[in-house]
DNA sequence: AGAGAAATTAGACCGACTGTCTCAATAAAT
DNA sequence: ATTTATTGAGACAGTCGGTCTAATTTCTCT
């Protein structure tokens, strides 16, 4: 069903305690990293199974837990590597004094239009995804996305203060409560977005919470 | 880690052929999508085992697949229910004469927060937490899930040219498209509402949404 | 240079569980 | 008496997350 290019060697891997080199950085690690970042993106945490990441980069499940101590702990550094990348990318749109705040939001709404067109729609949002699988995740996990959600919203309140300075949205609205509006509607546009492999529904909702902002 | 009551035994089952009684009706198919939609609500599809069903209900694996060829098929018919059950519970809310059109979304929306915290947050929605699953799902049930969305759509857009005549939104308001985003942001709304076990998230975006709505 | 110690790979292996299927036992309907 | 519907138990092959140990390589310490 789900074939995957099964292990695409570009090192074909050595054995025995590896050069020192850049430290803290392990080739193998950061490849299951990579590899767990996109399956999970498309599938969730309880779908995707050890297997599936390993066999995609031609990793021993030795090696995975000799990094990892349990698939909880995978996951959580997943989310971790998500939210920091994620976290930069936000910061390049919302960031950009090239442009005006409201402005810079619509830019990375594109933006994730796009992205998400580039893989047919199939992957979405790895916060999204586990923060559905709430009810059969660890606590922990559960912890961590919420906390990742409220760093997102701190970005983007920012922003809208700014927007709100510049005399963009009313002098009275209430910036935190509305960035917490469009991350509770983004996640939800990006799901419907891969239910209809479509980037309309980001784009209906992104028009409806720019229209919505009050004057 | 998530102990239920193993077996309910009301009736402590017969085998043989039963009496046919009220037709088309079978009392263990019945009970087993009852769990069913329980269960999947919860945890969605792939994680949650067909034995999980089972033994909540006291059924043996025999009867499940007499009654449902696959997984598949038994999630396709989770899917119908739930959808019908839920067509039916909105329609109660939206079609109810004695408030005007918008209270009665505003109704159905403090409803479904007080049944989510009825089960503590652990439930959502049937339909989005499976659409969640799009990429880890057979084809068959992503288009059923995506019509359910349609279906209940058109409920909402319904309610929303009530409304429109009414002259409680503006008379130029694209509806449909109204309703697409209720139901965009609402499953986004749910999914934060389980992440953070409070009805929160529902009523901040329920707010943003009828203040949003064009006058 | 040599002797450990430490890091990583390799994959067999474990028990539990997955979805699926078979088949006999039973009971009602015909 | 035969057919039909349902139950009950469990076999089945596969996968799950996870453990374990041996092999291999490089490090550090003398």
């Amino acid at each position: 069903m789900d074939l995957q290019p099964p292990a695409s060697n570009t090192t074909p891997r050595r054995r025995g305690r590896p050069p020192k080199s850049a430290n803290g950085f392990s080739e193998t690690r950061e490849a299951l990293l990579r590899a767990g970042v996109e399956v999970l993106t498309e599938k969730g945490f309880s779908a995707t199974g050890i297997d599936q990441i390993l066999s995609r980069v031609g990793v021993p499940k030795g090696s995975f837990y000799h990094f990892f101590p349990s698939k909880e702990a995978f996951g959580s550094a997943l989310i971790e590597r998500y939210a920091g990348y994620f976290a930069r990318k936000l910061d390049r749109f919302l960031l950009d004094e090239s442009q005006p705040p409201l402005q810079r939001l619509r830019n990375f709404v594109a933006d994730a239009g796009g992205g998400m067109a580039r893989f047919e729609f199939r992957r979405g949002c790895l916060v999204g995804n586990l923060g559905q699988e709430t009810a059969s995740l660890p606590d922990t996990l559960r912890q961590q996305l919420a906390a990742v959600f409220a760093d997102w919203e701190e970005r983007v309140a920012a922003c809208l203060e700014a927007a709100r300075s510049d005399g963009a949205i009313a002098a009275d609205a209430d910036c935190q409560r509305l960035a917490n509006c469009f991350w509770i509607g983004w996640e939800g546009a990006v799901l419907r977005a891969k239910l209809e492999a479509s980037s309309r529904p980001l784009e209906v909702f992104a028009d409806f919470f720019f229209t919505g902002l009050p004057r």
